[in-house]
DNA sequence: CCCATGTCAGGTCCACTGACATCA
DNA sequence: CTGATGTCAGTGGACCTGACATGG
């Protein structure tokens, strides 16, 4: 058989694990957004606009951890598709302020309640206390490298 | 300034901040391992193949991930920078067992090294106990999602 | 026969880097 | 001038599908 399937003794390593939790999650959620036809990135942006509508380009390529090259092409097909709007000229400087629009927050209603769903199951060996420990490790975690 | 920093209110998603602390982490492995001329996917492949031997292309894809058509390009990259060798025939079926050279595990030491100072620095804040527990929970996550 | 493996090919997707103009 | 922004262009990595030969 094989010899790796799961606990190699690198499951020692807290950054493998969460390279591999990651890499599963993303394709826990790439599984349920494809039939709606969306990505994960794009998922992200629609969920970053509602919680705050207005965010620039480069607002919403930092929030979903992207360049804000990559966030511009992504806005450019949302808009495309009808489900964000952005003014033709700045309001102010150079940023251009982006809104969902109704279709826009239809689909992200749909998109939301499957990825909730994948994130459900995720946590469903976690009790509540455990969920709250794990984010809280997960923001040290960030906070130690990013220093 | 930008409203999006650290704190829109999806960090209270564990799903959200794993795909942060995950692309934090490729940001920092990234960043030390570039100077020695190699990427995570390689790196991966050389730690697993010091830990287990011998380790097929399939199983090596499983391992860090990837589709074994993708690694089989990352093999023959490492093959022919030396740091990896196979046995030309097979000698059982079809799998060819890899090897690390000399070379790949003096590579693989000095990158190593510069790997767990990133990952020490990441569980920095975490006392043994709870790099345990952020372990354990990771792999209950895992778990959940594989159902 | 069925399944896993190693490998090659073609096409696609996605994110990145580089570069440039614009504006506070 | 500096720094942030929006955007265009090119590049690279990893994916997928398909295919085929080989071996348990």
């Amino acid at each position: 058989m094989s010899q790796v399937e799961r606990g190699v003794d690198l499951d020692s390593s807290v950054g493998y694990l969460l390279k591999q939790t990651a890499s599963v999650l993303q394709v826990a959620i790439d599984a349920v957004l494809r039939p709606l036809g969306m990505n994960v990135t794009q998922y992200s942006s629609l969920e970053l606009l509602a919680q705050r509508p207005g965010l620039s380009n480069s607002e919403l390529a930092r929030g979903t951890f992207v360049t804000r090259q990559s966030m511009n092409v992504v806005l450019q097909g949302l808009e495309r598709d009808g489900l964000v709007s952005r003014p033709v000229v700045a309001p102010v400087g150079r940023v251009l302020p982006t809104q969902l629009t109704p279709l826009g927050r239809e689909r992200l209603a749909t998109a939301s309640a499957a990825v909730r769903k994948v994130e459900d199951r995720m946590r469903s060996d976690l009790d509540t206390n455990e969920s709250a420990q794990l984010r809280s490790m997960l923001n040290r975690c960030i906070d130690g490298l990013q220093r």
